[in-house]
DNA sequence: GTTTTATTGTTTCATATTGTTACAATAATA
DNA sequence: TATTATTGTAACAATATGAAACAATAAAAC
């Protein structure tokens, strides 16, 4: 990681006390997961995030950002909100996580400052991500939904508020079509929905629904092996 | 309004590049019409905004603001999303602003940088506010939302979203509640509802719709001296 | 007082949506 | 060829919604 040190932080680049926070999600098959990092040496989990320049628009900032974190392009992405509370101003960790990664605070003064931070949720497939650290953090995994490490600062309230803003628009959006390959069967589709709701749901009720919604396109059968009838596979509808 | 420009903006004590912008919603019994100030001797329509304290929270700030702009405590208020575009960053707009108020643009530089803005919708009884305008304006007034003038920077945007976020939340937030006074006929009701959405509704199952919500007590009837059956009042159960 | 008028509250019926159950189709295996 | 597990579809019931009819009633007209 040493050699993402040089591209760091110069402060004059940013705008300060502004930030950003993805909650980026991916599903397995059959947890709905998200990346979360841990910096280096302090036991502290966060979500990925960064800061914004001054001549670049707020999404073309984490557009970015969700870009070097995952190395996925034109990934689904969504503002949902923006925490500007006290609890998030901490100067303490932020210098504990400077200091374990041998970064003067001093110079670095401005990240020790309070911060607002927006909020963008990412929808992405989860296989074909390479999930790539902070230029501060030394790891970034996958993590399932209900089994989150303890996250930094206000960071669990941005997670909540992300699958709660995912759930209420899980009906008008096509958030399933970002959580799978282009081919997927219904029962697939219904892992999806079910992981993100955190329920069950009746599967010929759930087939009907999203047959008669008109979005689906059905292509040939996927012959598992498995000794019963096939599934149609399909694919979302340019 | 000269006695505003006392309590003016030392640039030390907010945020810079950090502003809220307000939708501010009300209902006049027919139409649904939100606030739009003018700055003086300019020409220039805006949303009420302003600035966030170092030691203030996102939130309070807004809603301070808004007490001060309406003289109302206690509104319902929502944060709906933060516009971080590059079109907001106009510098001669606000040093406009400025001269027009006599002053000093080389004092308040920090005024003229780059501000994202994360923006609010309120929905207040049109009845009993005071509408007071800006520290740099001289009139602030309720427009009807399909007549606007036109607004300055991305407001027509803001306000946009705040209509289209409010169609959204319409089922599932009580979102009549706080547009209408304590008692309203049933009437009343689809009125405020037609108004934000833009449509006429069905009477009857509108009126069954929301007796079935469960969320309506039912008064004493309202003989308004019309030649015709009284209706009922109502209020939201607490 | 009786009739008329406008509006409101409720009911009814048709239609659409959703929940539940049943059943037929079928890919591999025994 | 029969068995097994799973899928697609159909059938029926329960619920919600749209449209229309109908009954109630407050004030005004007569």
């Amino acid at each position: 990681m040493k050699e993402n040190k040089n591209q760091l932080l110069s402060p004059a680049e940013y705008i300060p006390h502004l930030a950003f926070d993805s909650v980026i999600f991916g599903f397995n098959g059959r947890e709905l997961k998200i990346l979360v990092l841990e910096y280096h040496n302090t036991g502290l989990f966060a979500l990925p995030g960064g800061f914004v320049k001054h001549n670049e628009t707020l999404d073309t900032a984490v557009k970015k950002g969700l870009e070097v974190r995952t190395g996925i392009k034109d990934v689904y992405l969504e503002q949902f909100h923006t925490f500007g509370g006290l609890s998030r101003f901490q100067p303490e960790i932020m210098k504990t996580i400077l200091e374990a990664n041998h970064i003067s605070s001093v110079e670095n003064e401005w990240m020790l400052k309070r911060f607002i931070s927006v909020a963008y949720y990412a929808l992405i497939n989860f296989t074909d991500v390479k999930p790539t650290p902070d230029a501060l953090a030394d790891s970034i995994d996958w993590y399932a939904i209900d089994s989150l490490p303890k996250l930094m600062l206000d960071h669990q309230d941005i997670v909540n508020k992300a699958l709660e803003t995912l759930r209420e628009n899980l009906d008008r959006k096509l958030i399933g079509m970002n959580l799978l390959p282009n081919k997927f069967t219904m029962k697939d589709l219904q892992l999806v929905y079910e992981a993100i709701l955190g329920t069950k749901l009746e599967r010929t009720a759930f087939q009907r629904k999203m047959l008669n919604k008109d979005i689906l396109v059905r292509h040939e059968k996927l012959f598992s092996g498995g000794a019963h009838k096939a599934p149609y596979l399909y694919s979302f509808k340019s």
